[in-house]
DNA sequence: GTCAAATTGTGAATATAGTTCACGCTGTGA
DNA sequence: TCACAGCGTGAACTATATTCACAATTTGAC
């Protein structure tokens, strides 16, 4: 069954190809603006052969949204294997999921809408799911600093378990993603610095659960060096936000240089 | 000119009538579930007609969503009207978002389809802006609440402006909704009562700024009490959700009573 | 090497749904 | 009473997701 088994392992391969090619399509007319048949032009496929791996629109969606997911988890993974002090790696996460945002502009809109319940209502269960594991390792590896930090004695979490306290960040980062993203709605509040703005929240919510070493949330150094030093050592193949002097400047678009 | 004015106010009557009933459409369908045609026909109106109020189904979807903002908008100042401390006010404001979400089970699906780029950026401008100024008498409430804590000497801003302030609690609800309503996504990390883990963050967020009275995070009959307050004084057509002895088991879904 | 069977890819055809438009009706003001 | 303007209509148009009967290709046995 040596001949099955090849079969198999390009019918993945195409499917990649496909998933990239419609990346690529969403980021010049968005994921609504483009056809099926548009992508299958775009592939060199026929439009049949789209539906052969996924069964609707929505399906590939999902595909598409894990694509980032799973960047994203490798590079949290990065800050949990990062050899620094709890609270830093905490920091970092956080830095990493803007850095991973501004690297990759087109798959907050495409989660956004990948989870939306009107359009995850109509994509399988199996793709569905599929998209869940890959945001899995996430979770993970705040929760395994969140350990971490406990053994160490950096913070007690009293009756928060690990996963509230990744999600309470997690919340701040995902609130901040989707009113960045909402157009011209923090323009219309008067919000500017948004990013630099959840940095600082990050820390408040750091020092409000007692996690050591608890710093000053004004004080800007100690967040730029912990940058330069995550650049240096975990993102090497990822550059600072064009710039970007301080975190605070941070904003969406397309930075992308080593993005996709 | 009188008879084109009664015309624009039938006109503009009309138009409430069509977005009532897409919204009783969609809370049975979905939006991406409902057709112009559906929608023309549950309003004894002609598919002709709809595109006289909205260029497009976008559109209809913007003025569906300003519905819910207004309600919350009209919430939210009742809460800042209260007479009550402001750190009280101020843990009001979160509460009656849940509230308002918990009683208006549809709105967050469509906010998060009217926000998701792809779907915002084909509306028209002009709804767009419709939308947003909707809800600006919340960003508006919330900032009278943080004005009325510094007159008080509640709470020292530093270098946060009230905006910021504002901005830090919203993007905790927004995440959490956002979450909360990614379908599976809490179950499968395992998470429970997300909303109590919302109130607890709120506290942890307030004690971080130093906005007084600080109080124990973990201390429940302080919102208990506030709630009960709340629900007697300000939301008195709002019942408590059912089944909620404590926020801690606020759960999102359809508890409504007063809703729409 | 050949061939029948099976599997896979194809793209025209289908179905559905958003959008437009030429027409007729209704209310208006002279 | 009448000509006109504006409005509502729903059939027609267009775009696009999805299907399916067929063609091409691969497979494995002889």
């Amino acid at each position: 069954m040596t001949a099955a088994e090849r079969r198999q392992r390009e019918f993945a391969q195409r499917e990649q190809c496909l998933v990239h090619a419609a990346l690529d399509l969403a980021a010049e007319v968005g994921f609504m603006g483009m056809s099926m048949a548009d992508l299958a032009r775009h592939a060199e496929y026929a439009t049949g052969t789209l539906y052969k791996h996924f069964d609707c629109k929505e399906d590939l969606l999902m595909a598409m949204t894990a694509v980032g997911n799973r960047t994203r988890s490798e590079m949290m993974q990065r800050v949990a294997a990062w050899n620094a002090p709890s609270r830093q790696k905490m920091m970092a996460i956080g830095y990493s999921d803007l850095l991973f945002v501004a690297n990759h502009p087109v798959h907050f809109r495409l989660e956004q809408l990948a989870t939306a319940e009107d359009v995850w209502s109509r994509a399988s269960e199996s793709r569905r799911t599929a998209l869940l594991e890959t945001g899995a390792p996430c979770g993970a590896a705040v929760e395994a600093i969140v350990d971490e930090a406990v053994a160490a004695g950096d913070v007690t979490l009293r009756t928060h378990r690990r996963e509230d306290v990744a999600l309470g960040l997690w919340t701040m980062s995902m609130g901040m993603h989707t009113l960045v993203h909402a157009g011209g709605l923090l323009e219309f509040h008067d919000i500017s610095a948004p990013y630099g703005l959840l940095a600082r929240n990050y820390t408040l919510f750091l020092n409000a659960l007692d996690w050591h070493p608890v710093v000053d949330p004004l004080d800007e150094s100690w967040r730029i060096a912990m940058r330069d030093r995550l650049h240096a050592e975990v993102f090497t193949d990822y550059a600072p936000p064009a710039g970007a002097p301080t975190l605070t400047d941070l904003e969406p678009g397309p930075h992308a240089k080593n993005a996709r």
